[in-house]
DNA sequence: GTGAAAGCGCTAACAA
DNA sequence: TTGTTAGCGCTTTCAC
């Protein structure tokens, strides 16, 4: 059931079994043929325990993400895993499981059990502690998303994105911005809201407009958190647009509301940190008897699938592509490259049907 | 840096190190923390490959999905770790990647080397050569939604989720529904999409209705899918309801096909395979100037977090709980627990406000 | 082109 | 309660 049994049937010995089943040019290809045969009867399976044992390497790459359900981090992951199954690798998936999820034992316990021979980390900022247990582990270590302090880092540069958007929305014409972003709802410690906050702030202020504080809202970085921004932005009554919600969550205010709606005091465009927010914010929008883009711009970052759908102005990334580029340059180190510095990831700009000149331009 | 110097150290044996490090109760206390300590200092790191290699347990359970950005997948994927984590284990994750994905290859490459003690199948139908080739493990197996032969399963019963669908729509007086469904768009072989169409065809037959055979569409399983089988059905102007698509594909028809969209011959109901091609019929409904419910009712399966955000009636499952139960049941086999059957997954109907009476009743 | 022998770092009888 | 002695299944010098 081991190289053992292959070598006794075969007569071979023990390390000319495990050059055959390695195809080493060494071998004579008949013998190669004759153990790969051998081995197909008996069933052989290899022990990867006992290969990483004896030569160091374990083949598998682990990959650390906050949370699994979100829709950048299935995407990088698919990249990652896409570029490790080329590689030959086996990908070992450490789920933080956010804030509930007990992040020290995770990190402790698992991650440096010498079973992956590198490690990707998904948007996370590692504090002291969590810095030094994977030092231990000594071996390569990669950030897609967010920049962390000392480790290489792939991906868009947060302010930069945030600045093509604040740009497109002015160059529109719009002066009456709202910012949705907010902390991940998982809490867990990712430096890229604040990032891209920063980012809104900044451009903004190049373009001499004021950021007005009760414009800035926690979109929890998800859909339900967009809906309940764009609430908050644009009233809600439910009347139209989109279908209205079974028991909704915050009364729901009718006809005087409603009418004060369409004069309040609102944005004329809404710049939300992730697509997710964006269509919620959209939604919402609808809901409150606005028209989009007519009555207000709304926009995104990322390129999600769905936003493709409906039409979402959105700053894409790609975040399969960043995936990939991690776990190359993460396998490139581990087979003794020298880590270079990575540009950042591109990202661009798609103009689609959510964003327009501000009414009465 | 291993064990040998933890004993040298503390002038200890390497055993009573190896058992002090794993809490054993025959060590003295005492003992117990001073190699902890010792440990500690050296930044000791544990190597699971040796572990494993001398118990033949390697503590990490594989799961393989078809493909991994899909709602059901992650959530479920989501349930495993949670379980896997809360027992210690780590988990591998094998994506087959769709239909380019080598799914031969990927089998045999790397989920035989015993790396895991246990695999967790998720929707997955196996052929007979992949049945043989995974049966060489030897390790416990389940699948999680979709019943494969000779494997346990974890899931909803399709027949009766598409039959709880059919019946709520009935009962609200619907004789012409619809149906979405389609092969998952990975092309994989996954029986949960033909369950729910026969579940489908033997409700509306328990309800003496006939099942019109342009009425029963590819949504791909996506939420773009399922706008595209809209379209199709309702017609597309994209002139209300949802934003209108930038570069939409399809030539968009105008005045007289919109006219038509609301007295055409059509379903006043629709019953999607999965919310997120139900979100998409909804989008296309609006889009063709059609009110939910009032001109058609839509309805999917799985609650989805934006359908409940968006008002979706559907019959919900608990993906993540089934990659819990799937886990526990797994883990508990390889615990030399004897395999008993389960039970289906519960799933139930929740009424939102996409279905309604039909017109005219 | 192939074989013999010595580990890789840990666990598990079996003794003491 | 602790130490001794064998391996777990493979890779890898070093010989031949």
């Amino acid at each position: 059931m081991g190289i053992q049994e292959i070598a006794t049937v075969t007569g071979l010995s023990k390390s000319t079994v495990s050059r055959a089943l390695r195809g080493m040019s060494t071998v004579a290809d008949t013998t190669i043929d004759q153990v790969r045969r051998v081995a197909d009867e008996l069933g052989y399976v290899p022990s990867s325990a006992a290969a990483g044992l004896a030569t160091g390497r374990q083949r598998a790459v682990g990959v650390v993400v906050p949370v699994i359900d979100r829709w950048f981090y299935v995407k990088a992951l698919g990249g990652v895993d896409a570029e490790l199954r080329r590689a030959g690798y086996d990908l070992v998936l450490y789920n933080l499981g956010g804030p509930g999820g007990d992040r020290d034992r995770a990190f402790r316990r698992s991650m440096l059990r010498h079973r992956v021979d590198a490690l990707v980390l998904l948007s996370l900022v590692l504090d002291e502690t969590e810095r030094a247990e994977l030092e231990l582990a000594r071996h390569p270590m990669i950030v897609i998303g967010g920049p962390a302090a000392g480790l290489r880092n792939v991906g868009v540069d947060d302010v930069v994105v945030a600045g093509i958007a604040v740009d497109h929305l002015c160059s529109l014409g719009h002066r009456d911005v709202a910012y949705v972003g907010g902390q991940d709802e998982a809490g867990m410690n990712v430096a890229v809201p604040w990032l891209r906050r920063d980012g809104f702030a900044d451009a903004m202020a190049a373009h001499g407009l004021a950021v007005r504080e009760d414009w800035v809202l926690d979109g929890r970085f998800s859909f339900a958190g967009g809906v309940d921004a764009g609430r908050v932005l644009f009233g809600d009554d439910g009347a139209r647009g989109g279908i209205r919600r079974a028991g909704a969550r915050g009364g729901s205010r009718s006809a005087g509301a409603r009418a004060s709606a369409s004069t309040r005091d609102r944005p004329t465009a809404v710049f939300c940190a992730s697509d997710e927010m964006a269509l919620g914010v959209v939604l919402a929008a609808q809901r409150a008897g606005l028209d989009v883009p007519g009555d207000v711009s709304v926009m995104g970052i990322d390129g999600h699938e769905y936003g493709e759908v409906v039409g979402l102005t959105t700053v894409a990334q790609d975040p399969v592509a960043q995936g990939r580029t991690a776990a190359r340059a993460v396998l490139a180190e581990v087979d003794g490259g020298v880590p270079e510095p990575l540009a950042p990831a591109p990202a661009h700009l798609v103009v689609r049907a959510t964003t327009g000149v501000p009414r009465g331009r």
